[in-house]
DNA sequence: TTATAAAAAACGTTCGTTCGTTTTTATAAC
DNA sequence: GTTATAAAAACGAACGAACGTTTTTTATAA
């Protein structure tokens, strides 16, 4: 049989990964057997070796590529947003954070397989220096808000939009993984209206609040 | 033999669950073998068999009896602060939440255990109707700021301390687990400060913040 | 002596991985 | 246009080790 072209490779091991993945998220990794991996993928468990050194080669390219969709998907959600804090961008924030957890939870039940068996080696580099990170995404942003004086006292623009970044991802995935059942007693979108509020009332200056008030929706 | 006390037993588990947490945290539940708690706890494998019917047993009842011990902490912290939303009070609550989770971190591994083997099975009512919960736990507080008129229009103090108490949990996992490591900027006192300004001025009418004012402390 | 706890051995499975074999197919030879 | 070749891919039996659990044996103390 001739070399398979690298295309044809690294679409048998998408395939692969994808019977993998489904299978890790559900009964975790060591609780997921290569004869398992071979039978959901519909391949011989010796081909599984031909295409990985062992199985957590299969789980570490699961998680890179993984990241690099989750990645990409904040990028493309930060790229919408030029203003982030803006009271009604911070609901569209908000509703596109629910898209992504709800389209790719299956991400963060890898992270916590990360976190159990390995300390979160293949994650952690996205909490790291989160709030600089944002920071310089949104720097124009800030310090216009700052400049103009619609941020309250004490309160750093971008410490504020990490928080609720954190507190939207936060929210959702307690709805979906930990069985939250809308546990702020309200439904998805009015906690993102109201989770919105709250933050809108902690960033802005009531002034500024007034300028960017609702109607101007 | 003679029969053994219903204390020495308790004991017995007590000693054998401690070493099956430690390497259920480290492994996870699949990845820690009958074998190896035997080992930790020095005990014979056989006897592990006399305390347990499975080995999922063993898990059961190391989530059960944390479960207890962190509603008991939440429990001795919410009695410990009548008014939690105050400031200062929600610096010291932040606080409280930061030790918890130092001395504790371990139960949040287990509940990722239960979230990735058994949908979050065990852990997930400390989710339901979160809310609902603390409003009925602070309903005197609430309702008395909500009286004087000390609460932003549209927001809910019952939302809002939710939001807050989930923000300084998912903060202080993030620096513990995930690797954060100062994700915010900040250390993680100046981080409790923070927060807890983000969430006063969200919270409160900005008269009341002035009432509430730090020269108070 | 006797009931029971603890240990040890054994059971049948299943694990991750290896490896010899078979199947497949682009290409060279006719 | 058919056939032979050869390299690569796919397969699946087999390996030794380890798994969870059961059964048997030994030790202990009233």
């Amino acid at each position: 049989m001739p070399k398979l072209t690298q295309e044809a490779i690294e679409g048998n091991k998408e395939h692969i990964e994808e019977a993998a993945k489904k299978l890790f998220i559900k009964h975790g990794f060591h609780g997921t057997s290569m004869r398992l991996i071979a039978a959901q993928a519909d391949v011989s468990l010796g081909n599984l070796y031909n295409y990985y050194k062992t199985k957590e080669d299969i789980l570490e390219s699961i998680i890179n590529k993984y990241e690099l969709i989750i990645n990409t998907k904040l990028k493309e959600i930060f790229d919408d947003i030029e203003e982030p804090l803006l009271p009604n961008n911070l609901i569209n924030f908000g509703k596109k954070v629910q898209i992504l957890v709800a389209e790719h939870y299956e991400f963060w039940l890898l992270m916590y397989i990360d976190v159990l068996e390995f300390e979160n080696r293949h994650c952690r580099k996205m909490f790291e220096n989160l709030t600089e990170k944002l920071n310089k995404r949104f720097y124009n942003h800030f310090t216009e808000l700052k400049d103009n004086k619609d941020i309250n006292n004490n309160v750093d623009p971008a410490i504020g939009f990490t928080v609720v970044y954190l507190q939207f991802f936060n929210y959702f995935l307690i709805e979906k993984l930990f069985g939250g059942n809308n546990h702020l007693g309200i439904n998805d979108d009015e906690a993102i209206v109201k989770i919105s509020e709250i933050f809108s009332r902690a960033i802005f200056h009531p002034n500024a609040l007034e300028k960017f008030s609702v109607n101007k929706q």
